[in-house]
DNA sequence: AGTTTATATGAATAATTATTCACATGAATT
DNA sequence: AATTCATGTGAATAATTATTCATATAAACT
């Protein structure tokens, strides 16, 4: 890891963590879209969506659009998607069983 | 994003959100430690590292192996080396002013 | 210009997470 | 078996982060 990498992995790794966040990023994994759309997808409050979209935007984990007064965002697939797999990958090797493994300590 | 992802995710995210375990985790990415070695290379109480230790394990982001009295932590390469190195490429091309980009909106 | 629609923001409160301190456990040494 | 060394843990407090609500901004429509 180089210098100055750990600041930058704090703010990514806050910025991950967090379930609206993540709900919000697996939708516009999938495709672009608006807040309005995001909340009603998600089933939350528009000003939570648009709270929880501004520190992904300011990290350029997601990008943003605007279309009139709508404003679409967009993931940025390039960054997400070998973090996601390399999680995928971790979770299938090393939680096998799929959460249960967080109790237990490694033999 | 597999379905189950987003809960592994988060769990895996929030681990990883936290300066301590960051800093821990960039030693142990060098080599094996134990606790102590941890707590002086850091600056930080035993029992802080201790507790910052737990999570990481429970989520087999990192090993333990006891030596005696001692405890001596691995880092679970196959899986953070991936991650850090597309944050790494993340922070090049899309925080080209290292930090400075929070600030600003993309033009 | 006034109204509606879409989004953003500030400030207060609620919820979560980190940190510290005191102490428990457990292995090695005398 | 008592002591020392290394680590883990519980509980209290401190700090951070999330959520809500009220309101601001700004574009489109009448």
């Amino acid at each position: 890891m180089k210098k100055g990498l750990t600041e930058t992995c704090y703010r990514f790794f806050t910025n991950l963590s967090n379930p609206t966040r993540l709900a919000a990023l697996e939708q516009l994994m999938t495709k672009p879209l608006s807040v309005g759309e995001l909340a009603k997808t998600l089933g939350q409050e528009q000003s939570m969506i648009s709270h929880n979209l501004k520190p992904l935007l300011e990290c350029n984990i997601i990008a943003i659009r605007k279309e009139g007064k709508r404003h679409i965002y967009t993931a940025n697939k390039e960054t997400l998607t070998p973090i996601f797999s390399a999680i995928e990958n971790h979770a299938q090797k090393f939680c096998p069983t799929g959460g249960t493994c967080l109790k237990e300590e490694k033999p």
